[in-house]
DNA sequence: CATGCGTGGGC
DNA sequence: TGCCCAAGCAT
């Protein structure tokens, strides 16, 4: 017998699966009977937020929008408006133009093919392999920062993956990736979840890791990081914040609001005078006739 | 390929 | 308390 590991059959795979079986959150976008448009709308709304400020926001909109063409038939600025304060309410556009795309050229279902998921709005490798995967049993290799984590420390023995995904990486996840789709679907959900529950980006609870004796930055002696300085991620003062300050104004207001009540809540006049053509731009506000702002 | 894009929680 | 982070995408 070859001492090679086939593809398949790391010894990783199976004390994850037994990890998930038992410390998995029950989660709605995870029951058995979450439709895959619930699965598509937690795969938007977690792209950078977290679990638990996605779930409640997910069920009001999977109640309003049991279906892409529920969405699709709304005001893009309602889904503005739903998304509250998760972020990036870029992603709620892209969510309602990828659920208009769904109606008008996918008979409204939810594609299961990887690359006609890649050629919706909003949704990039990670969530086409997301969706193809949790929502259709697909069999992908789905990496995102949780699994590029787990993998790097686990495999590679570092403790942060680097910027972008490397060959390497999707060489290893691809190698680890159980044949059968069934048990490729739940070994991908079950090594995020490691990540997001254990292998975390600070303080690690390796005492918890079902894998801890296989793992290479555990055995190394859980070395530093080395590689190059990870960015930091400025907030206060920049067009982001002024952003959200505007569209929270909109948000909240029932139609228009005439352009003082957005004055009132950013001092830099020349900043939010950008910030606001930046809003329209994207199509997160429009101007409506007795010059006043709004959600499109 | 580096950068911009929201928000709130934890330490 | 500031600082870092959280299931990325588009450009």
């Amino acid at each position: 017998m070859s001492s090679q590991t086939a593809p398949g059959s790391s010894p990783l795979v199976a004390p994850v699966l037994e990890w998930y079986d038992e410390h998995a959150r029950d989660l709605p976008w995870r029951r058995p009977e979450a439709s895959a448009w619930s699965v598509m709308v937690s795969e938007f709304m977690l792209q950078q937020t977290p679990v638990n400020r996605v779930l409640p926001v997910h069920e009001t909109w999977l109640e309003r929008w049991p279906t892409p063409a529920d969405l699709a038939a709304e005001p893009t600025g309602e889904a503005v408006r739903a998304w509250g304060r998760l972020g990036y309410p870029r992603r709620a556009l892209r969510l309602h133009a990828a659920a208009t795309a769904i109606r008008d050229e996918h008979g409204g279902e939810v594609p299961a093919d990887y690359d006609a998921l890649l050629a919706l709005p909003g949704v990039g490798d990670y969530t086409a392999a997301a969706i193809a995967t949790f929502a259709h049993g697909r069999r992908h290799v789905v990496l995102d920062t949780n699994v590029r984590r787990v993998l790097g420390r686990a495999v590679s023995g570092v403790e942060f993956p680097a910027r972008s995904v490397t060959r390497a990486e999707r060489d290893v996840a691809a190698a680890l990736l159980p044949d059968d789709e069934p048990t490729a679907a739940t070994w991908s959900v079950a090594v995020m979840e490691l990540g997001a529950l254990v292998c975390t980006a600070d303080r690690p609870r390796c005492d918890a890791c079902p894998v801890v004796a296989l793992c290479a930055w555990h055995t190394a002696g859980r070395p530093a990081y080395d590689g190059p300085p990870r960015p930091v991620q400025t907030y206060a003062g920049t067009d982001r914040q002024c952003r959200g300050r505007l569209l929270a104004v909109l948000r909240d207001a029932e139609g228009a609001v005439p352009s003082d009540r957005l004055d009132a809540v950013w001092d830099d006049a020349a900043q939010r005078a950008r910030c606001l053509e930046s809003l329209l731009a994207d199509g997160l506000a429009v101007r409506t006739a007795d010059g006043g702002v709004a959600l499109p």
